[in-house]
RNA sequence: GGAGGGGUUCCCGAGCGGUCAAAGGGAGCAGACUGUAAAUCUGCCGGCUUAGCCUUCGAAGGUUCGAAUCCUUCCCCCUCCA
């Protein structure tokens, strides 16, 4: 039962209110809990928080929307219980947008664990090694249960460089569990009664004519919005882009598009570039526990000796509480000495950091002006501070 | 005063004749991290002109081809008995 290739009627869900197909966009993404300002980033809240932040610390930062996931919620503590607690918004306590990844990139990151059929996906719990089972199905029925506001499909990633064949086959099983995935969707209930969106993956490897045509497929059907996925697994970062660029290309500019997993202040603003309106990325959280702070001179290691002095804030142009409160020499103290407070503060800095870039990227989009502000902003930017990049790689005529 | 135990590289702590510049922690220094099995992981961590050499295991002597490891004396710690 093939899902009826869907006249898109202009979802009302989203607004573009500037840009095109593969270019800087801006808009508005309609959800359940309140609208989504594009681009966008999403915090990484995969057990249901955003590590070290509470909803409070996540208004503060300017998130609009967190991502969530199907595998862990799943897993622990269970679908049915977060049902039982009228969903996962009333959970957390977070009432803005949600939405949750389907568990199709643990089948990645856990692939050791996985055993892949044309039925799903069965694997070991990473708590206890009971055996589990996760279908296209069965993804989409977690996350009705979570009640969140974008649900997204299940799909097969997989790491490159892999051979054509491999990548033509994990493309299609994903087009596959898509549609299965779509087709169930509307048949379940979320606790909430609110609307649910449906985002659909899709796939293609390190082939940017298989990327082309299997968004082209993909956008065929009746979804609210899509996800690319498999970029930032192993591929350079020109072939990253050249590969999204064939994804947004082939996507309707009608229809919001998330690049799942990345990426680095400057992979957003290339995003963004490329057509993207929405991001995740576990790095402003993750690396903020490990010590890594972002500012807009690039990124620092607040462990390293040259910081035990410094009366400066992480970033003297940011008005997160950490930077209005507290110097790197304490920041450093608190690293260093295994404070909780560290890990919070420079999270909620770190999370901070990237909403005011994706806030300053709307903005500039709006007034007409966001290849100067991209610019700008990496010029200032070092991907590793005082570290000479290494001679270019002959790139004669591309000045990106 | 008597009996016993011990002093090891910044700290704790293994080693108890060669394979020891000396295990393992910690601290320190640096790096990695892209849809989170991560407040995690990796590297360095006596010095130098670094496939080698030099200085180090409380101090000084000694035994031995060879000593952090054995012997002598000394200096300091700790426990128990008086």
């Amino acid at each position: 039962m093939p899902a009826e290739p869907a006249p898109s009627a202009a979802p009302a869900v989203f607004t573009l209110e500037r840009g095109g197909a593969v270019s800087p966009r801006a808009g508005l993404l309609q959800t359940g809990h309140g609208a989504v300002r594009t681009p966008a980033f999403m915090p990484v809240g995969t057990q249901g928080t955003v590590k070290g932040l509470s909803p409070c610390d996540l208004r503060a930062s300017g998130t609009q929307i967190v991502l969530s996931n199907t595998y862990h919620l799943m897993l622990r503590p269970g679908a049915e219980l977060i049902r039982a607690f009228g969903g996962l918004h009333r959970f957390m306590a977070w009432d803005g947008p949600i939405l949750t990844d389907s568990g199709g990139y643990q089948i990645l990151s856990l692939q050791e664990r996985m055993k892949i059929t044309e039925e799903g996906v069965a694997f070991r719990s990473h708590l206890d090694g009971r055996p589990e089972m996760l279908t296209p199905e069965r993804a989409m029925e977690v996350q009705a249960d979570l009640g969140v506001d974008i649900a997204v499909t299940l799909d097969h990633a997989i790491l490159l460089p892999a051979t054509p064949e491999a990548v033509r086959d994990a493309g299609e099983r994903t087009i596959r569990w898509t549609e299965r995935s779509l087709a169930h969707a509307a048949t379940l209930d979320t606790p909430t009664g609110l609307p649910q969106l449906r985002f659909a993956i899709t796939q293609g490897g390190g082939d940017p004519a298989l990327r082309a045509e299997m968004a082209e497929r993909t956008s065929r059907m009746a979804c609210d919005g899509f996800c690319i996925g498999g970029l930032s697994v192993g591929e350079t970062k020109d072939e990253t882009w050249a590969l999204a660029r064939a994804a947004t290309g082939a996507l309707p500019a009608d229809r919001p598009r998330y690049l799942m997993g990345m990426g680095t202040p400057r992979d957003l603003l290339d995003g963004v570039a490329s057509g993207i309106d929405l991001f995740d990325c576990v790095l402003p959280t993750r690396n903020a526990r490990n010590g890594m702070a972002f500012t807009h001179e690039g990124p620092i290691n607040i462990r390293n000796a040259v910081h035990a002095r410094d009366p400066r804030p992480l970033d003297t142009e940011c008005g997160c509480e950490a930077c209005a409160e507290f110097s790197r020499a304490y920041l450093r103290h608190l690293h260093v000495a295994g404070e909780i407070l560290a890990h919070r503060m420079l999270t909620l800095h770190n999370v901070t950091f990237y909403q005011t870039l994706m806030a300053g990227a709307r903005a500039a989009i709006e007034r007409g002006a966001y290849d100067e502000f991209h610019r700008a902003v990496t010029e200032r930017y070092r991907e590793r501070a005082g570290a000479d990049e290494p001679p270019a790689r002959d790139n004669p005529g591309d000045s990106e």
